[in-house]
DNA sequence: TTATAATCGAGACGGTACGTCGCGTCTTACC
DNA sequence: GGTAAGACGCGACGTACCGTCTCGATTATAA
C-alpha cells in the first residue's frame, strides 16, 4: 500500500460546484464573449485564485460547463438501428438546445451555434483542451458505433457499411446546419437525415 | 459626365489590398488568437482609422481574409455524380488545407480547425457577418445542389433524394471530422465518404 | 528645422492634473501601501492604461507625487550662512511636514517617515526612479552648496570646510531622525543642529 | 519546579534556524520586493505555518534577519575621541556592505540602501517594528553616545556640545549618503566627516 | 482658385478582462 | 500542541487588445 494520505487541505468540492454552477449561469445568460472569469468568481464566492487552481483558463472552464450541459442520459438501445440512430441524434440536438440564448437577446439565429463554435475553437487554441472534447465526443458516440458495428455483423447494415463514416454523415450534417447553414435542426430533420443515410447501408 | 456626388478624397485602393496581405500573413502565421488589428495595421503600414472606416471590426477583417482563401476556381461539372461531388468535396479540402499551419507550431491536429471556427463564432457574434458567411457558403454550393437536383430529375438519383439533406451529409462530415473528432480528412476518406452517401441515393 | 509637427493625438495635459491630484489625495488619505493605481485611476477618470503610459510603474507615480510636496519656493540667500542654513533646513523640513498622516490613523510616529523610506525604496527598486530622485535633491541642494562654496571663498567659512560633507551632516541628520530613531524634528532642533555644525566651521 | 505550564510539542529550534539561513540568503540574492513568504518556506523545508507562528509578518522576518547583519562586534573604546568615533563609524558602514548586492545585478548605486530603506518603511507600517529598530539602534549607539557625555564632562569637547546632535551629523550623513544622494561612503569619506564634525567640537 | 470635405498616418484614450503574484489564514493528517 | 502540505480569500498588479477619438497633413471635387 503507497501513502494514501493526502497532505494538506483538500480542494473544497463544494467551491467547485459553486464555481460551475455561476459559470453556466454566466454562460446561459452573458454568451460566451461578454462572459467573465472574474465576476463568475465573485457569483460563486470564491477567490479568482482558486479558480484558476482548477481551470487555468477561461477557455478550460467553458468547456467544462459546456460539457456538462451536452451529457446525456446513458441509453439502452433497442436494436433497431433506425430508431436507435434517431433517438440519438435527437438526444444530440436536445443537448445542442440546452445552450439556446446563451447571450444573444432573440436576435435570429441559434445561439448554440456560437457557444458550439467558441467550444471548438478553444480546442483548437489548447491541445489539451482538444484532447478533452475529442475524448468526450469519444466517449458519448462509442455506443452508437458498437451498435452500427454489431448491425453490420447480424447483417442488418451492409458489409460495407463503415460504421464511423456512416456516423459522420448523421452527426456532421447537425453540426454542418448549425454552424454554417443556420438552417432549422428539428425532428423532421432528423427523421429525413437518417432516412436518406440508411437508403443505402439497410440490407 | 457631371459631379461625380462624390467629394473629398478617394479611398486608396492601395491601402485594402496591403491590409488583406498583412491580415492573411498575420492570420496565417500567427493564428487568430494572437492576430492583433493593431499589428496588422502596424505591417500594413496603414492607420487603424483607415483599417476600420473598411472593416467595422476585427472579426469582419477576418471573415473577409478567410473568404478569400476559400475561393474556389469555377468548375465545369461533367454530369457524373459520383467523380463531381468528389471533385467538388476535394476542393472543399483544398480550401481547408489552404489555413493549415495558422499560429499553432507544428502542434496535433489540424491548425485550419481553429480558424474555421473562429469565423463561425464570429458569424454567431455578428448578424452580418453571419448573413455574409451564409450566403458565401448558400453561393458556393449552389452549383452543386443544382447539380444534384438535375440528377435526380433525370433518373441518376432516387426520385426521393433530397440534394439539400445529401450535401448536408457530405459536407457536414468534412466539418465534423475537422471540428470534432480531429480525425484525418484525406483523399481516401473523402472517396469512401462519397461511396457511403451514394450507396442508396444512386439509382 | 527638424519636423516640429507632433504626430497623432496629443497626450492630455488635463488627464496628467486629474492623475496626480487624485494621487496625491489618495496617498495622503490611504498611505503607500493601501494606495492603489485601479483607485487613483477611477478617481482621476481615467482609463488605467492613460495612467500606465505615463508612469510604468506604481512607483514612479508616487515618486512624481512626493517631489511636487517637495518642491519648495525658490529663495533669495541674503549671504548670511548661518540665516541661509536655518532657513533652508526649515523647508526640508516643511517638505516633509507635507506628507504628515499619510495613511495611518493618528498612530505614533511621523506619517511622513513612511513616505520618505517608501521613495527610497522605490529609488532603489528601479534605476530610473533612483537617478530622478538624485537629480531631484541635486536640484534643490545645488543653491545651497553654492552658497557655502562661496562662503568658503570669501572666508566665512574655514578654507578646509567641504561644502558636501557640512551639508551631508545637516542633512542626513534630519533623515537619519525621522527613518531611524524617530525622534522630534522641531526649529529648536534645526537651530541647534545649525549651531553645532557651525560651531567650528565658521572663521 | 512543577510542571512547566507548557504542553505539547515544543518548538523546533531547528526550524528557526533554517528559516532565518533561507531568508538571509533569499533577501540577498532576490532582494526585498522579490523576497517571498513562500519562497523562503519552501527552502527552509519548513511550512508556512511554522514560519509565520515565529514572525507574524514577512516585515518582522526580514527585519530580524537584517538585524542580524547589523551586530556588530561590542568594542573596546579606547578613549580617543575621534578614533573611536571613526572605528565605530567604519563599522557601521561594514555593516551596510554586508547587505551589498542584495537583489539588483550591478547595476549603479549601493544595493543595500534598498535594504535599509525596506526596513525603514516596515518599520513606518508596524509600530512594534518600528519600536524594535529604534531599540536596536539605540542599543548600538548607547556606547558611543555614552563616550561623548563622558569626553565632554573631561573637557575633551566643547560644554556645550550636544552628543546626540553630534552623533546625528555623523550617522546621518552616512544614511543621507546610502539612501539619497548615491555618493561613496568609504574610509576616506568618513575620515572627513569626522574631521568636519569635531572641527568645531574639539576642546 | 479657393473652399470644402473625406481620407490618411500617428498615436492617445476609455473600457474591459485577463492571468499572475504574494500575503497571511485555514484545514487537513501526522507526530 | 507543533508540523508539513497545500488550499483559500483577498487584493492589486501590469498587460493586452478592442474600437473610438483627436491631431495635423493630404488630396480630391466643387464653387
Amino acid at each position: 500500500m503507497g501513502p494514501t494520505g493526502r497532505r494538506g487541505r483538500p480542494r473544497s468540492e463544494a467551491a467547485d460546484a459553486r464555481i460551475l454552477d455561476a459559470a453556466l449561469e454566466s454562460l446561459l445568460d452573458r454568451g460566451y464573449d461578454r462572459f467573465s472569469v472574474d465576476e463568475v468568481a465573485m457569483q460563486a464566492g470564491v477567490a479568482k485564485t482558486t479558480l484558476y487552481r482548477r481551470w487555468p483558463t477561461k477557455d478550460h472552464l467553458i468547456v467544462t460547463v459546456v460539457a456538462r450541459l451536452q451529457d446525456s442520459v446513458p441509453v439502452e438501445y433497442t436494436g433497431d438501428v433506425r430508431a436507435d440512430l434517431t433517438h440519438y441524434l435527437g438526444e444530440i440536438v436536445a443537448g445542442l438546445h440546452r445552450m439556446r440564448q446563451a447571450g444573444r437577446p432573440a436576435t435570429s439565429g441559434d445561439a448554440s451555434a456560437g457557444l458550439v463554435a467558441e467550444v471548438a475553437a478553444a480546442a483548437a487554441r489548447h491541445a489539451d483542451v482538444g484532447a478533452a472534447v475529442q475524448a468526450m465526443f469519444h466517449r458519448r458516440n462509442a455506443l452508437v458505433l458498437t451498435l452500427l458495428e454489431h448491425a453490420r455483423e447480424h447483417g442488418e447494415l451492409h458489409a460495407d457499411v463503415e460504421p464511423e463514416v456512416l456516423f459522420d454523415q448523421l452527426a456532421g450534417a447537425l453540426y454542418y446546419r448549425l454552424l454554417v447553414t443556420g438552417r432549422p435542426i428539428d425532428e423532421a430533420y432528423v427523421d429525413r437525415l437518417v432516412a436518406s443515410t440508411l437508403r443505402g447501408a439497410s440490407a
